[in-house]
RNA sequence: GGUCGCUUAGCUCAGUUGGCUAGAGCACCUGCCUUACAAGCAGGGGGUCAUAGGUUCGAGCCCUAUAGCGACCACCA
């Protein structure tokens, strides 16, 4: 790699190569060293045909910032990659695909279908893969899995055939969701509600043997109403307490239907009176068991009308709605249509709106192993962060239903369910049986279902590592996991199941921490989505500003678990960021040529000032990285390397450096060298392609800056003194610079100074120094007797140190005092703030003695200093 | 209906167990092309921390209520 740095910031220009680099050497990998301490994150696995979009892109520069970070610090690290078959969406698309030739699924057959598929996962498969490279992800692809290879195919079957000879997999008659579109059925996490607007039909029901009497129902499904087997009101409602046992006439079919009552009836709604189809509705199927009724579909099997009517045979519904709706006006059994919003189930997938559907299907049964799940959070075995996403988790598994596992789709795991055609027994096996274990018939068909594409991912964390070998090298050193990294959005379909799972099959929570961050919205908060054609394309992003700028964009700023806005203007920042560095690098190594690692190093004030900010914020950044602030952490890195690094301390050793004599020239090469290597390991999980690039030119051996040491906080390293006396001078030189904005003295034009000091006496010279480095003073009188202070001077009062600038005629005696007081107000209000606190006897008691020993500091410094103005003042009046 | 989150500078957002005069980036104003950097340097203006109460010596932070926005869960036909 070419180890020097080109005169402009492009990162275009050695981020692939790097990475290249990185991979070859085998960096990704887990080190195989025994005396280090594991540490595992597995990746969420996207859809095996996705494309990386903004919400990987954060997903993957969270993961990868925590797996170098770790990594830096000396444990045996393993990011593991996947992709998921992700049966629906997959599956879908190849239909999709075919219908363009004019083909059908069932054109091709099952078995020729699932080649296709195969094919289809084969072509584009894995693409987000080679996106993630470009983010930087430092994962090992060597043990890359995928949810339909080998290994974890034999582990879903392990977990099926388990849980069903445990009783925890049963195959029963249910009201399922049903998609139309998709033809399959989908359970109660896949379906998500829309509000659509519709109608509602008031339609009356004629009492049998009364007169003229009848019972008004309202229905958003007239369609429906066919299979009504009773009409149900609330066992309170007065309203209706004659009519209760009575029957009445369901119009169109000219049927008896009885009365019945039940308390799932809202009293407030409609008329309080609901029609009950136990085919069609998930409450009116309840019903329906609960009162022994009739269960009688409307539709066939292709959801279009049933031959209940021979006339709407094979209609489409909502035309059926269309006819229904008239027939009943015509037979004046209509009362009144009114407009009505309500929420309709859509299918997650398709968004087709899904149809409740009474049919045979295998379901997990999950009361217990919720109950488990949750209570591996609730005693800490497993915790949330942030903590507050814990409520979605309880929120879901204290109010599980039965997981529907079966699907009527081709491409996933196949049931191992086998059939005896002879005496109908289920035979569940991991292989397929040659006979019968009930009869011994050798007739035998498996299930045609396929399942559920979340049945597998939630083995995950294991099945990845070798489970179910348990002796498995992997599986022993890596599980549990220590974090799992996702959107809040697949808690309940991922996050519960995996908990769920792993604890049923592992007895342990599948990872430490589940860290769940937020989605990445377009600049006006709108969700990025393909229907809108807002999303943003991190390819693009990373083409024009790189990928150090991309992920820096996305954690810069940002608190864990919250979205995040897409805000073109940050990446600007992100770039210029990057760009200071690379300039700030230049200089360092211009100015290291020469540097000879064996001179003796004699730190100066300065010197010891950047070595314990940098030791300072070692601390702080291990912190909160351990918490993960990750966008705290970087932000205190950003700060560090601009404002105090490069702002402060290179412009101070300009003049050691530029100084081929000066006797710690070399103390100064050391320092840079020293603090800009440390900021750069603490900024690479960061921003790991640029700390690379200037990593290896800083450091001329080949070690890679990413299995470099982390930098660790050195209680030695803290230099109190030297940093107090440092940060006084930033203050005094900012003031005299504000002083001279004011007064409008040109940058170029230098400026004669004298300071008085009380403290500090060793180090004046040194403070002397800086002022003159800084380029505006070209005299500097130090320790001057107050008498020589010229009148036409103005004056900076700071703790220890007081300065005069003399200006010559510039300085106007009425306008500096009238400075000087206004500066003198500004300290009366804060010592008066300290006053009063230190006034207030309750204070005194309650606040803890650290607190009230700064105010107390804090008032002596106001009033030293408000001395010092109106001594000033004084001495101006006077003159 | 239930739960959760957000409301801080013109914009986008930080703000750790309550503790000095509430911060950053961008935008804005002023002055600078000073040999690392104009993708920059130096200086500056700008905030009753949504509202109203409460707890506390002390509240952006804790409690209660209200308003606006957003999300999730439930699914009353």
């Amino acid at each position: 790699m070419n180890k020097t740095l080109n005169n402009r910031y492009e990162p275009k220009e050695f981020e692939t190569e790097i990475y290249e680099e990185w991979e070859k050497k085998g960096y990704f990998k887990p080190s195989n060293d025994k005396d280090k301490e594991p540490y595992c994150i597995m990746m969420p696995p996207p859809n095996v045909t996705g494309k990386l979009h903004m919400g990987h892109a954060l997903d993957g520069t969270i993961q990868d910032i925590l797996i170098r970070y770790k990594r830096m610090q000396g444990y045996d690290t393993l990011w593991l990659p996947g992709t998921d078959h992700s049966a629906i969406s997959t599956e879908m698309k190849v239909v999709e695909k075919i219908k363009k030739e004019g083909k059908t699924k069932q054109d091709l057959g099952r078995e020729k279908f699932l080649e296709e598929t195969w094919e289809w996962t084969h072509k584009y498969g894995g693409i987000i893969q080679k996106q993630q490279r470009m983010l930087g992800c430092s994962c090992d692809w060597e043990r890359n899995r995928f949810t339909m290879d080998d290994g974890l195919s034999e582990a879903v079957l392990e977990e099926f055939v388990t849980l069903y000879k445990k009783g925890l997999i049963y195959k029963g008659t249910r009201m399922v969701n049903y998609c139309p579109s998709c033809k399959t059925t989908i359970s109660d996490a896949e379906v998500e509600y829309k509000e659509e607007p519709s109608h509602l039909w008031h339609v009356r029901y004629k009492i049998v043997g009364e007169k003229d009497k009848y019972v008004e129902i309202a229905t958003t499904r007239p369609e429906t109403m066919l299979g009504d087997t009773a009409v149900a009101v609330h066992p309170d409602d007065e309203r209706y307490k004659d009519l209760v046992g009575k029957n009445c006439i369901l119009p169109l079919m000219n049927k008896e239907i009885p009365i019945i009552t039940d308390d799932f009836v809202d009293m407030e709604f409609g008329t309080g009176c609901v029609k009950i189809t136990p085919a069609h509705d998930m409450n009116d199927y309840q019903a329906g068991l609960k009162h022994n009724l009739e269960i009688i579909s409307v539709f066939d099997d292709e959801n279009k009308m049933g031959d209940l009517l021979p006339e709407l045979k094979g209609m489409d519904l909502l035309e059926a709605r269309k006819i229904i709706v008239e027939k009943l006006e015509k037979e004046g059994c209509l009362v009144n249509t009114e407009d009505y919003t309500h929420n309709v189930a859509k299918c997650e997938r398709c968004k087709t709106t899904l149809e409740p559907k009474v049919s045979l299907q295998w379901f997990v049964s999950m009361k217990d192993m919720a109950k488990r799940a949750a209570d591996s959070v609730r005693n800490g075995e497993m915790r949330f962060v942030p903590k507050r996403y814990e409520k979605v988790y309880f929120n879901w598994l204290d109010n599980i239903q039965d997981w529907c596992i079966s699907r009527q789709l081709w491409w996933g795991h196949r049931i191992p369910a086998y059939y005896c055609e002879e005496c109908e027994h289920i035979n569940v096996s991991k292989t397929e049986p040659k006979k019968c274990e009930k009869c011994g018939c050798t007739k035998l068909h498996q299930d045609e279902d396929t399942l559920d594409t979340w049945f597998s991912s939630a083995l995950w964390p294991f099945s990845t590592l070798g489970w179910p070998d348990k002796e498995s090298e992997d599986y022993k050193r890596f599980y549990p996991t220590n974090v799992l990294v996702t959107g809040f959005d697949i808690i309940t379909f991922w996050v519960s199941r995996m908990m769920t799972q792993g604890l049923e099959f592992t007895d342990k929570a599948p990872f430490k921490d589940a860290l769940i961050h937020g989605i990445i919205r377009d600049s006006i908060g709108r969700k990025m989505s393909k229907t809108l054609g807002n999303g943003v394309d991190p390819l693009d992003v990373i083409e024009q500003y790189g990928a150090d700028a991309l992920r820096f964009s996305v954690i810069s700023g940002t608190t864990m678990g919250n979205d995040i806005k897409y805000m073109p203007e940050k990446l600007d920042a992100a770039k210029n960021f990057a760009n200071k560095i690379w300039n700030a690098s230049k200089f360092v190594l211009m100015n290291l040529d020469d540097y000879d690692e064996e001179a003796e190093i004699q730190l100066t004030v300065e010197d010891k000032w950047i070595l314990s900010k940098l030791n300072r914020l070692i601390k702080e950044v291990s912190t909160n990285m351990e918490n993960y602030n990750l966008g705290v952490a970087l932000d205190r890195i950003y700060e560090f390397i601009w404002n105090e690094f490069c702002d402060w301390y290179i412009e101070i050793v300009k003049t050691r450096l530029y100084d081929k004599e000066c006797k710690t020239r070399s103390s100064a090469q050391y320092v840079l060298n020293k603090v800009l290597g440390d900021s750069l390991k603490l900024l690479h999980p960061f921003m790991p392609f640029i700390t690379e690039k200037i990593y290896t030119c800083l450091y001329n051996d080949d070690e890679s800056i990413m299995i470099s040491q982390y930098p660790e906080y050195d209680e030695k390293c803290i230099f109190e003194e030297d940093e107090k006396f440092i940060e006084e001078i930033k203050s005094i030189i900012v003031e005299i610079r504000n002083i001279r904005a004011q007064m409008n003295v040109h940058p170029t034009k230098k400026t004669k100074l004298i300071a008085i000091t009380q403290k500090y006496n060793n180090e004046i010279d040194d403070s002397s120094e800086f002022m003159k480095k800084l380029g505006f003073a070209d005299e500097i009188i130090v320790n001057s007797k107050k008498e020589n202070i010229p009148q036409n001077a103005t004056n900076i009062v700071s703790n220890n140190i007081e300065v005069f600038i003399p200006f010559e005629d510039l300085v106007n005696i009425e306008e500096e005092i009238e400075r000087l007081e206004k500066e003198k107000e500004k300290l009366l209000n804060g010592k008066h703030g300290a006053d009063a606190k230190l006034e207030n006897k309750k204070f005194l008691e309650k606040a803890p003695e650290t607190v009230v020993e700064q105010i107390k500091a804090k008032q002596k410094e106001y009033e030293e200093k408000i001395e010092a103005i109106e001594e000033r003042i004084g001495q101006l009046k006077n003159a």
